[in-house]
RNA sequence: GGCCCCAUGGUGUAAUUGGUUAACACAUCACCCUUUCAAGGUGGAGAGUACGGGUUCGAUCCCCGUUGGGGUCACCA
């Protein structure tokens, strides 16, 4: 096994999103799986036909490819060990309950849902363990065969001999042991036909070489059973890793009545894959130093599954924001300006027409006060258009009855301007203000108001060179008639 | 409830796998810088490492117990 070169999987149900526990998951696999110049493999567990959503697993590969973590084999991609959908596969589970049942290390029942159900209560009731009593092992082989022929419903159960404990030799929580009275006569087969999580996940793990198992924390519990389906048929374990839950604010599983949980979500807020990226790598796991801001090629080179924490890890959205913030502030200009266009294609502003080099001036003056990209839109629409309000509370802060008169000073000290940049602004309001006798404050935050509506923003000059001086004194007009 | 996992400020994580005034980041507060707001800088508050026992000259770190939280107990994954 040390030698092979290791093959990890990521392995959800297509349920019509992608959780961001699964991101996680799938990103952990990912980094493991390129770190150790290994294969990352995409397989689909859709075996619950009555889960069945129509697109749920094109969606889950979109939003794969939309992060960066494409796979190197998968029902897209293709592999020599497919299919890699799970429902293309029954034949071979199949062939794989019915060998064990042949050895007797599995076996039909005949059991409806109604007695499983009453049984259950009843075990529950007595403070037992709910788990099958086995019944079906006592029919003769002839009455077995007699049901099959007669178009009985069936399942296929694993059959658990009592023994000594199950051990998992987990990366990240070392030694677990289970006892084997714990362990239920799992269903392997359905009576659909198809296969169980657990059947299903063991016997592709091993046909597709699956060196290590690297999910969530969720899946420990029913670790020992796949432990046994490996030993009843002869195969090597592969590495086992249970990741740490993500949770909510109140320390439980994530989910999704406490706020978003699908990627896509995220995706259409405006966050950068490489800012989900980043921050959910960090969610159970640190490269031991103080570093935080990370690229995915960073986090490949420095991740390790020894360094993975044990503890649930809460996702909170504030350090995300932080996160996104920092990813802007670090793409370069031109792909900025991309996202920036498509913003204002879906915008009110969609009929206007901006040069890039008006653009990039814009996406620079902000750049530093957006976390997103769509925020240029909303914090500085007045680089879009005229003011059509202008903030009350400043109003009443830095608009007085001189106001308006100095204003007038100040744009006939403007229109001497020629093709002004900011510091021609600057000196022209300094000169104003010296002659008016007045602090340059009472100009600049008029004239900020005036020309932005609002009270915030980047540098008055800088403001002022990119809105340009025809427009600046037109609405310093429309401010003073306006503002009473 | 049984079984299993976990436990460092509000949150995410550090702490040469026993020796630190328990560190960093987000969030929060103040100040500096900008005649704005951010960003940036500086500083503050915030955990004596859930609690109680051990082991040890010495425990965040090792052991036991307690408590708390979580996961799991399906013909779902």
């Amino acid at each position: 096994m040390i030698n092979e070169t290791p093959r990890v999987r990521f392995a959800p149900s297509p349920t019509g999103y992608l959780h961001v526990g699964g991101l996680r998951t799938a990103l952990y696999n990912y980094l493991f799986a390129k770190k150790n110049n290994g294969k990352f493999i995409l397989r689909i567990e859709d075996t619950d036909q009555n889960r069945f959503v129509e697109g749920a697993f094109e969606n889950l590969i979109e939003t794969l490819n939309w992060v960066g973590l494409t796979s190197d084999e998968g029902p897209k991609t293709g592999g020599e060990f497919g299919p890699y959908l799970q429902s293309k596969r029954l034949d071979i589970y199949m062939k794989h309950a019915l060998q064990l049942i042949e050895e007797g290390k599995a076996y039909y029942a005949f059991d409806t849902p109604e007695r499983l159900q009453t049984l259950r209560e009843e075990q529950y009731k007595n403070k037992l363990q709910p788990i099958y009593d086995k019944l079906a092992l006592q029919l003769s082989k002839k009455e077995v065969e007699k049901k099959l022929a007669a178009g009985e419903p069936f399942v296929i159960r694993m059959n658990i001999q009592p023994g000594t404990k199950v051990v998992i030799n987990d990366i990240i929580r070392g030694r677990v042991e289970f006892d084997r009275e714990v362990i239920d006569d799992q269903i392997l087969i359905k009576s659909d036909g198809y296969p169980t999580y657990h059947l299903a996940n063991v016997v592709d793990d091993h046909l597709m070489k699956i060196t290590h198992v690297i999910r969530g924390e969720e899946w420990l519990s029913s670790t020992p059973k796949h432990i046994l389906l490996y030993n009843f048929f002869g195969w090597e374990l592969p590495e086992f890793a249970h990741l740490p839950l993500l949770l909510n604010q109140d320390k439980s599983k994530l989910s999704k009545r406490q706020g978003d949980v699908a990627v896509e979500d995220y995706k259409s807020k405006g966050y950068f894959k490489e800012a989900l990226i980043n921050f959910v790598a960090l969610l159970g796991w640190s490269a031991g130093d103080d570093k935080e801001f990370y690229n995915i090629d960073e986090l490949i080179e420095k991740f390790s599954l020894e360094r993975v924490q044990k503890s649930g890890a809460v996702f909170n959205v504030e350090k995300l924001n932080w996160i996104n913030s920092e990813h802007l502030k670090n793409k370069p200009l031109e792909e900025l300006l991309i996202l920036l266009k498509e913003e204002l294609r879906i915008s009110d502003f969609s009929e206007n027409d901006y040069s890039d080099d008006y653009l990039k001036r814009v996406i620079n003056s902000m750049k530093e006060r957006v976390t997103f990209v769509s925020e240029y839109l909303v914090k500085s629409d007045y680089f879009f258009r005229p003011p059509v309000s202008y903030d009350e509370n400043i109003i009443q802060k830095r608009w007085d009855i001189s106001t308006p008169d100095n204003l007038n000073n100040l744009i006939e000290e403007f229109e001497k301007l020629e093709n002004p940049n900011h510091s021609d602004y600057e000196a022209a309001l300094k000169s104003v203000a010296e002659k008016l006798q007045i602090g340059s404050g009472k100009l600049i935050h008029p004239v900020r108001l005036a020309v932005s509506g609002v009270g915030v923003g980047p540098g008055i000059f800088e403001l002022l060179e990119i809105v340009g001086k025809d427009e600046v004194i037109e609405r310093i007009k429309t401010a003073i008639n306006k503002i009473r």
